[in-house]
RNA sequence: CGGUUCGUAGCUCAGUCGGUAGAGCACGUGACUCUUAAUCAUGGGGUCGAGGGUUCGAUCCCCUCCGAACCGACCA
């Protein structure tokens, strides 16, 4: 074991924990504990007039307990919410024997406790539906104290509000902040609703390598990792695109997967190093016909969610109701500046971004300048759902070109609640094309850019055989979490967002000390001079701590009479 | 990576213009047969994030480090 000193209350929770077992109760038992009814289906459906759920099982943990002599009330909370229950002590030890009620319900149960109560349910004097037990059987006993959060009237108190702890902790933030389970729920149902209505369309569902040779099919620097047998580097993926467009190739008219991508770079309330990203490819499509599947997809999400196709969003209400407002990145950008900038040339932007505010440098070229201009200027006021259309060339190496206008691709981004949700093209399938968009993005790499493409030899051997018009799709599942849940942090739609470790600077106890036969009087003067475990003590040179402790002695002029050289050599054993 | 703020009891927080700390809940003990932020009485619990500096003396002032939140940079 290695933890070092133990509060009160833990100690007192494993005296208590001892205590049942010599009572010989079992307070891990192994047996299923049956249960028949949840707690909101109870509070739901009772009725006095049914006399129903009059025999029932139910088990959860104690999240308050109010004991007023031989009658107590406990609110239980299982996977759905909370219930009172009854625990009277003439029913639960209907004999003389009362130990089960005054000691181990009243001393040695605690919060945090999961039992199982039998009995029946009732209304109370002041009209709570509550169970009254009849037994009760502890299930799992807890040696750490909860964070106690109370209510009244909505109000919270002394809510678990620590972001750190929530985030380190998320069981300890599920269990006592229930709007925070909530999210999640409705997380699981975006993405069964997605699942639902891709699989209605006929796409099939596949999975491909997260451990990839050559990382691709975005712009992001990836993770980087190493394969013993095969004495080779291998990336976490960045995106899995290139794989799926490989399966195009092979036949499949229709395949989709929930992926789990790894970008490594910064961390922010947008962005988490893990992130999930739904990535969909269907051939003899394009990208207005993708349009319309997001528009149709999104909706029936919210629908499925909220039941209604109007979300609240910070100070805002989003409506995803069909159509959504469309814009092509001049038209948008000229919305809102009221310049019309899908004529200039290079120099011209320039000048027209300096004018605006914008920061520009001497890497940029036309695509990027444009890009910027519109991400400063016009991305964060998209607020309903709007797709953005038609991208310069240079920033979507893996689209096709612009069926009429030269220089710009067949791409779009859906931007919601100022963000963007999702990234789509009519891809390109010209092997010729794509082979000399990846020659540029290596001259790109050449002159430093860390995030441009890599060529993918396979995959163009692969789009060399034929892949058919498709259209492609990637949709970032955290990001519409967040809308559809309220949520103005990533990290509320991530069960354990990545933090940086903890690091706890451990000390052993005076005891520990005293056990190894070091003096009292020493054992503080040792600390200070850093050895603050018995593990680091151990790894000490005792020549050089005796010297220093009898140095450290003389110095301050403690007047204790020193060890001797071969005492301390004992002490670091 | 830069700026701002924060880290004090199991939880939520106060506080000391520098003299080793308080509250509520939680916990212990006692009272109480329908309570619900239960109540009443009483008691215990803290290396004030870590290390160093200034000082007779630091939780407080200064520096470094660790962790977090927000804003920015970067990143679609």
């Amino acid at each position: 074991m290695t933890y070092t000193e133990l509060s009160e209350q833990e100690k007192i929770r494993r005296e208590s924990l001892q205590k049942l077992i010599d009572l010989g109760i079992n307070p891990y038992p192994a047996a299923k504990y049956e249960i028949s009814a949840g707690s909101t289906e109870i509070i739901n459906n009772f009725d006095e007039s049914k006399n129903n759920y009059q025999d029932i099982s139910f088990a959860g943990r104690i999240m308050t307990r109010r004991i007023m002599g031989k009658a107590s009330f406990v609110e239980l909370q299982d996977t759905y919410g909370k219930i009172q229950v009854y625990i009277n002590r003439d029913v639960v030890c209907p004999d003389e024997d009362k130990e089960l009620y005054n000691t181990v319900f009243k001393k040695l149960l605690d919060i945090g406790d999961i039992i199982g109560v039998k009995g029946e349910v009732f209304k109370t004097q002041m009209g709570e539906i509550s169970i009254r037990a009849n037994e009760f059987t502890i299930l799992s006993k807890s040696i750490r104290p909860l964070p106690v959060v109370k209510e009244k009237d909505g109000n919270t108190y002394d809510a678990f509000s620590d972001p750190e702890q929530r985030y380190r902790m998320r069981y300890l933030d599920l269990m006592v902040n229930p709007h925070v389970k909530n999210a999640f729920i409705n997380r699981t149902k975006l993405t069964n609703s997605m699942r639902e209505y891709l699989n209605a369309k006929g796409y099939l569902e596949v999975e491909t390598p997260i451990l990839q040779p050559i990382y691709g099919g975005a712009a992001a620097r990836p993770f980087k990792t190493h394969h013993n047998t095969l004495d080779q580097t291998l990336y976490l993926r960045i995106a899995n695109e290139l794989y799926l467009k490989k399966l195009i190739v092979g036949g499949f008219d229709g395949v989709y997967e929930f992926a789990k991508d790894f970008r490594n770079e910064g961390m922010d309330r947008f962005h988490n190093p893990e992130f999930t990203q739904m990535e969909l490819y269907v051939a003899y499509k394009d990208y207005f016909w993708m349009m319309e599947t997001v528009e149709e997809m999104v909706e029936k999400i919210a629908m499925d969610i909220h039941g209604t196709t109007k979300v609240k969003v910070g100070q805002h209400t989003i409506d995803f109701h069909r159509p959504w407002k469309r814009f092509t990145m001049f038209e948008a950008i000229e919305h809102y500046t009221g310049i019309d900038i899908s004529n200039m040339e290079e120099e011209e932007l320039k000048v027209t971004a300096k004018k605006l505010g914008i920061d520009v440098d001497e890497s940029m070229g036309k695509g990027k300048l444009i890009d910027e201009i519109f991400g400063e200027k016009c991305e964060g006021q998209l607020i309903q759902p709007t797709f953005i259309t038609d991208y310069p060339v240079e920033m979507s190496p893996l689209a096709k070109k612009h069926r009429k206008i030269d220089g710009l691709v067949e791409r779009f981004e859906a931007i919601c609640n100022g963000k963007e949700i999702c990234n789509a093209y009519s891809e390109l399938n010209d092997p010729i094309d794509q082979r000399q968009r990846f020659e540029e993005q290596l001259l790109l790499a050449k002159r430093g850019d860390e995030e441009a493409m890599m060529l993918d030899e396979d995959f163009l051997k692969a789009i060399d055989y034929g892949m058919p018009p498709t259209s492609g799709l990637g949709i970032g599942i955290d990001r519409l979490a967040m809308i559809m849940t309220n949520s103005d942090s990533i990290q509320d739609v991530l069960f354990f967002p990545q933090m940086r470790p903890e690091k706890k600077i451990q000390v052993d106890s005076k005891e520990k000390y005293l056990e190894k036969g070091i003096p009292t009087e020493w054992i503080e003067l040792i600390q200070k001079l850093g050895y603050k475990t018995l593990k680091s003590l151990s790894e000490a040179n005792p020549g050089k701590l005796f010297n220093d402790l009898c140095g450290l002695n003389k110095k301050a002029k403690l007047g204790l009479q020193n060890p001797t050289a071969d005492d301390v050599k004992k002490w670091c054993e």
